[in-house]
DNA sequence: CGATGCGGGTGCA
DNA sequence: TGCACCCGCATCG
């Protein structure tokens, strides 16, 4: 009950949240500038009202489609097609909905490296930002860009990269640092995937406070990494170094250009240095702020970032979310959505909370805030991020800037990589924001792992910059899935898998109750994959009764099954456990059918 | 060798 | 109780 209150509660603000977002996602995304700053305002506003309107008129589907929380007890079932194109790219509290036959979904792919994050929930797939291998002494390659490698996943292979010889030939005795991401409220950037239905969920927690890393596959990293040969000095290898960064270099500039375009903010020379407003602005779910809170977990966007993102992308700036819509929204009035756990995680459904309250209850800290968002400050962001106008008009660092700054240190000066998060609390910033950023961050532990190598003097010849050869590669590659975003697909678009695209299947699915939705998709669910399976939720079981029971008429309420997640205990107990069902029934996929 | 996932476990709040 | 993380194990390409 209270469930389905908060279920449906959440969804239309949400709802109304997202829609616009959606819109804005799809007509223009990149607009968002302009789209934005009413988003904004009224997330931050906490308006939600009005969106919702026309959302409705939008379609029933948008909301479905963007209501859901990864940690929703129920997710919607989406018709086919409204699924989204895959985005690797996707950044920012952003949620999509994949088709199961789409194989990256599948991959659980992502342009950004992100590892697994056992999270003790069965059903759904945690990944954190390992954030982007850098120069320690902040070099800048030729092409003004920053040294901004993809850490390997693996720790072992992280710790061996870390350490290693700036790849630009013309650094000095800069190493291979680790940059921790720490988008989301100081914490690494969060992925969530959940497969349910014929339809596979994620959900972004956090803005990447960093540059989007090359794509592993890049040579630049191979190079880098002494996979390849090295060319220069390392003399390793013969790799054309020329060749390489003239195709870099070339591609850079388009970039630039694009970014240039697309991109209303001065795009830095350096993708760093915007960085560190950049990126708050962008940061902000808005409300988070500072990110602490981030319950937003809503701003969609994602899609338009990514595509924004990617336009710009490459390299730099663009790397940073763009704002637009997306940011504002995230900021949701707390009131709209619920906030899950700030942390996100993700637990059983439950999370949300009905209640506007919850969401005080929620890691936001300033309870009597209802609205994270309401921050100012945030607002300002959001808006900045967007470049709008709102705050900003311009130039948006400016006002955005500050806080941004605070908040990340780091990117604002070329510190050094690792940083701890302790330091971090910066991001909280000043003011109020910290308070919603409650957790500051802990320090990262293994950021220490990362002095440990010895790192190679050489240094590769080539410098490197990951989107040229990104770009690259997409261009190989094209995926089918483009559209709108052409640019963006470059960038991140699509497709490129990463390595680890090996991936088979998994075991998140959900059962399946959204599927179960009569519609279209239902069938897959059930039929889930076994191999690429997916988390299953045992949710699903429970949505279905839910979507019963609550908005979605039709389903027949299947036994409950509890809603219990599946966490599979930490050390603690697992809570839920088997009282309430077995956690086993998380699992259960099978259960359902 | 490294990407990915899983899952046990720990430290913190 | 929840979260971030560490670590080992296993599988796969």
């Amino acid at each position: 009950m209270v469930v389905i209150n908060g279920y449906t509660f959440k969804s239309k603000q949400l709802h109304t949240q997202q829609t616009n977002h959606s819109q804005h996602l799809q007509y223009g995304q990149t607009q968002s500038q302009g789209q934005n700053p009413g988003q904004n305002q009224q997330h931050s506003a906490g308006s939600l009202v009005m969106p919702a309107t026309t959302a409705s008129a939008t379609t029933a589907a948008s909301k479905g489609k963007r209501e859901w929380d990864i940690n929703d007890a129920i997710v919607p079932h989406v018709p086919e097609q409204e699924f989204d194109e895959f985005n690797e790219w996707s950044d920012g509290h952003v949620r999509h909905i994949y088709s199961l036959h789409n194989e990256e979904a599948k991959k659980h792919i992502s342009g950004w490296a992100m590892r697994n994050t056992n999270n003790h929930n069965v059903n759904i797939l945690k990944k954190s930002c390992l954030g982007v291998l850098v120069c320690s002494q902040h070099c800048t390659l030729p092409n003004g860009s920053k040294i901004n490698l993809r850490p390997a996943i693996c720790d072992k292979a992280r710790r061996k990269q870390e350490g290693k010889a700036c790849p630009n030939k013309s650094c000095r005795g800069g190493r291979l640092e680790i940059k921790p991401c720490r988008g989301h409220c100081g914490y690494p950037v969060t992925h969530f995937w959940r497969h349910s239905g014929n339809a596979i969920f994620f959900q972004a927690k956090g803005v990447h406070d960093h540059l989007r890393p090359d794509p592993k596959n890049s040579s630049v990293s191979k190079r880098a990494f002494g996979r390849v040969p090295l060319g220069g000095k390392s003399g390793n290898g013969a790799v054309p170094k020329k060749s390489v960064i003239a195709g870099l270099v070339k591609q850079v500039k388009q970039q630039q250009s694009l970014m240039g375009k697309v991109l209303k903010r001065p795009t830095t020379g350096n993708p760093l240095s915007h960085s560190a407003l950049d990126i708050y602005q962008f940061n902000a779910c808005g409300k988070c702020t500072t990110f602490s809170h981030c319950t937003c977990s809503y701003l969609d966007d994602t899609a338009a970032r990514s595509h924004q993102l990617s336009q710009s992308s490459n390299y730099a700036a663009n790397s940073w979310p763009l704002s637009g819509s997306d940011s504002s929204a995230a900021c949701e009035s707390a009131a709209n959505v619920f906030h899950v756990n700030h942390q996100h995680i993700t637990y059983n459904y439950p999370i949300y909370h009905a209640t506007p309250t919850a969401a005080t209850a929620a890691p936001c800290k300033s309870p009597s805030l209802p609205y994270t968002c309401s921050i100012p400050e945030l607002a300002a962001y959001q808006q900045c991020a967007s470049g709008n106008s709102y705050a900003m008009g311009a130039p948006g660092h400016s006002q955005c800037q500050t806080l941004s700054y605070e908040s990340s240190p780091q990117l604002a000066t070329p510190e050094p990589e690792f940083i701890n998060y302790s330091q971090i609390k910066h991001l909280g910033g000043g003011g109020p924001e910290e308070i919603n950023c409650k957790g500051e961050p802990p320090t990262i532990k293994y950021n220490a792992t990362v002095e440990t190598q010895p790192y190679v003097e050489d240094n590769y010849d080539y410098y490197y910059s990951p989107k040229a050869e990104y770009e690259l590669q997409q261009q190989q590659h094209p995926h089918p899935h483009h559209h709108h975003h052409q640019q963006q697909q470059q960038y991140g678009g699509n497709h490129y898998y990463e390595s680890g695209s090996g991936y088979n299947g998994v075991s998140y699915f959900d059962t399946g109750t959204t599927t179960t939705t009569p519609g279209s998709a239902a069938g897959t669910g059930s039929s889930l994959d076994p191999g690429y399976g997916g988390y299953y939720d045992p949710y699903s079981s429970f949505e279905q009764q839910m979507t019963t029971v609550a908005p979605h008429p039709g389903h027949p309420p299947p036994p409950a099954p509890p809603p219990t997640l599946t966490y599979h205990n930490h050390h603690h107990h697992l809570h839920h456990s088997a009282a309430s069902v077995p956690t086993s029934v998380a699992l259960a996929p099978s259960i359902t059918q």
